[in-house]
DNA sequence: CGTCCTATTGAATAACATCAATGAAAGTGG
DNA sequence: CCACTTTCATTGATGTTATTCAATAGGACG
């Protein structure tokens, strides 16, 4: 096997050999408990990563987008689980394979180690988004990383549902929707239909998600 | 104070030419955005690790105890703060020495992905408590998990503060205090002083917290 | 065109935060 | 060792606010 020690290679170019899925909006990739047999990354559409309580709620810790890592387990079982929110393409790397690369290629390592690093960065955000903070707050610190995801643009996409979005910031549907009628008459924002926003007022967007540090 | 059943001579044997620093309570360890010269190990007592927001605001986004790494940053600048919460000692390995044992063994690299690893899935165990749940089951888990990092035993010491606790648990100081008074009422536990509680039921503290699935 | 899922809005409630006061420890200095 | 001060914990009264319950409306899709 030829070695390139690229690791970045770009995300969208498919490798030879290489082992794709297509899974379709709300479809599940894998479930919490389950055997963790492959490291996926994805590399088109977005997913949530969610753990299930014994009551029914529902706790989304994160969204994956382009580029992301999912079920990298210390143990033999996923931690979490993951469904697709849009239809997503993803890049299975079988167990096997990871080990195999793990061998051959000693940067491998450091690479999952970055990309561990960045979730880690990224799960710390989230505990500073949970903690309390007023729902304005929440919401539009969401928004405002929702952003670096995509263009830094005025148009806004947000994949998810209401719903989702309620479960990843610890509040409910309602009071997510109650957020943002207040964040349009407050003239932040204008909704352009269920999924798409247009940023009318930046700074007063920071302003409102203020404490942001990073 | 009883120091009775001490197992901890041997695990904290001090390597040769090995840095320590012992650091009292209360103390400043390092702080966010400081270039990030060291890895440190806790070795004996516990730390809290910490955000703060623009407005004076406190976000604990872990405590630390035995073994815990800190201070392992992707960028050249430490991403929170830490403090000592009791009096403390800590290892210090300068960024060098890391980069120096990183070359020189290869095994090392993966230690430190495991460790962050274990790192991450702490974070999403912090994620789990702080998403809508309710202060009896947040303060029911964070017992039970406390309770993991010290001897399962009937008796359970808080090293930190209500305020700390509060802080963690994204809840204020009073409701805290009176989450503890309404478990003390329920027969599920007993305060001995404001450090020390005995658990009294611990089959009605795991169903308080329910949900929990780790 | 009708059905289902999602989003929004309203009204009432429950719950946590806030404000305020007291009490209990712990630390400080004579 | 004891007053004094400071910090921390507990409890009560009050207010705010997010949740809950409920109804309507808007989109998506067969």
């Amino acid at each position: 096997m030829r070695e390139n020690n690229n690791n970045m290679a770009s995300p969208d170019r498919k490798a030879p050999g290489e082992r794709r899925i297509r899974v379709p909006a709300k479809e599940t990739i894998f479930l919490e408990g389950e055997p963790a047999a492959n490291l996926f990354e994805v590399v088109e559409g977005v997913v949530k990563i969610y753990k299930m309580m014994a009551d029914g709620r529902t706790i989304i810790t994160g969204f994956a987008y382009k580029r992301s890592l999912l079920g990298l387990a210390r143990s033999g079982n996923y931690y979490y689980s993951v469904d697709a929110v849009t239809d997503s393409t993803l890049v299975v790397h079988g167990k096997a394979e990871v080990e195999a690369r793990l061998r051959a290629d000693p940067g491998y390592l450091q690479y999952l180690l970055d990309e561990t690093n960045d979730e880690l960065v990224q799960a710390q955000d989230r505990i500073l988004l949970l903690g309390r903070r007023a729902p304005v707050e929440k919401v539009a610190l969401f928004l405002l990383r929702l952003r670096q995801w995509q263009s830094e643009d005025r148009k806004l996409h947000l994949p998810m549902t209401r719903h989702d979005i309620a479960d990843y910031l610890g509040l409910t549907t309602e009071t997510v929707s109650r957020t943002f009628t207040q964040l349009r008459d407050k003239g932040v924002l204008k909704s352009l239909n269920q999924h798409d926003v247009e940023i009318l007022d930046l700074a007063l967007l920071r302003h409102l998600g203020e404490g942001e540090d990073s």
